[in-house]
DNA sequence: CTGGGGAAGGGGCCC
DNA sequence: GGGGCCCCTTCCCCA
């Protein structure tokens, strides 16, 4: 039974990204195409659209919440509502609706949160104000955020990355554009595929030195060397017990090691 | 409960 | 600048 609890499933509909709307061509890999074969990622003209690297908007008001933010403005346009979630990271629901005139009106509550109508809408970069919450979106598209473009942030999540390839680099993994040709499962980049690959024809390319046992991925050996290694990588600060993986001392400090000194 | 294996996510670096 | 690869990390399962 292959173990892929963590792979994104598109059996379940509510979960499943919409890949004709994102007119983003998949990338299938078969074991028997595999072999010799490069595999490439063909770019997904929706995710370059403008809207999904707006850059962020500087609020130094302090008073802007970080959510919900108007449609058009917000770099993270058409996220779920679900911000505090971050596991609604995966829950992209792409039901982005243009901002409506009640939003319009709601803007400047938003930005003053006292609850005190508020008059002026401050740019945070050169401190410039403006009696309209547009007035200012006009002054910052035009002359401000080309100084505010070193950050780039995601329209399906909350997380921001300081270069477009960061970006482009984590939205796929949100569109998950390499599927499974046998499993139908969806990966963010293709050596991942490859490696889900694996777990069906059973390669297993990187063998153990000091044994005879071979693993489909390398960080997978490289944790199984540490079991035959005297002194492990990872050491408890107050037993000094070592442990051949990262996730097994945070097993031994949370199962009380360190409350019992 | 602990240790180890399997599978996968994702940032960073290099070409 | 983009893609591939490396590396680290996490999660789940099982013995």
């Amino acid at each position: 039974m292959p173990r892929s609890f963590l792979v994104k499933k598109h059996i379940n509909s509510a979960k499943k990204p919409n890949y004709s709307e994102l007119e983003s061509p998949t990338v299938f890999i078969t074991p028997h195409f595999y072999k010799g074969l490069p595999i490439s990622v063909i770019p997904q003209p929706e995710i370059l659209s403008p809207a999904a690297y707006s850059p962020i908007t500087v609020w130094t008001t302090s008073s802007l919440p970080l959510s919900p933010l108007p449609s058009d403005l917000s770099p993270i346009s058409g996220y779920p509502s679900s911000l505090s979630d971050t596991s609604s990271s995966k829950d992209h629901s792409g039901s982005e609706s243009p901002r409506s005139d009640e939003d319009e009106r709601l803007l400047p509550k938003l930005t003053d949160p006292s609850g005190v109508e508020a008059e002026k809408f401050q740019c945070g970069l050169c401190s410039k104000s403006y009696s309209t919450y547009s007035g200012l979106l006009k002054h910052k598209q035009l002359h401000c955020d080309a100084q505010a473009r070193k950050s780039f942030s995601c329209k399906y999540c909350e997380k921001e990355y300081v270069s477009l390839g960061a970006l482009k680099m984590h939205i796929r993994t949100h569109t998950l554009p390499c599927v499974c040709k046998i499993c139908g499962k969806a990966f963010s980049r293709p050596w991942l595929l490859q490696g889900h690959i694996r777990t069906h024809t059973g390669e297993k390319p990187f063998s153990c030195p000091h044994c005879n046992r071979a693993f489909a991925d390398r960080s997978n050996l490289r944790a199984h060397l540490q079991t035959h290694s005297d002194v492990k990588k990872y050491q408890c600060k107050n037993c000094s017990k070592t442990f051949s993986r990262m996730s097994l001392l945070h097993k031994h400090e949370e199962s009380g090691c360190c409350a019992a000194h």
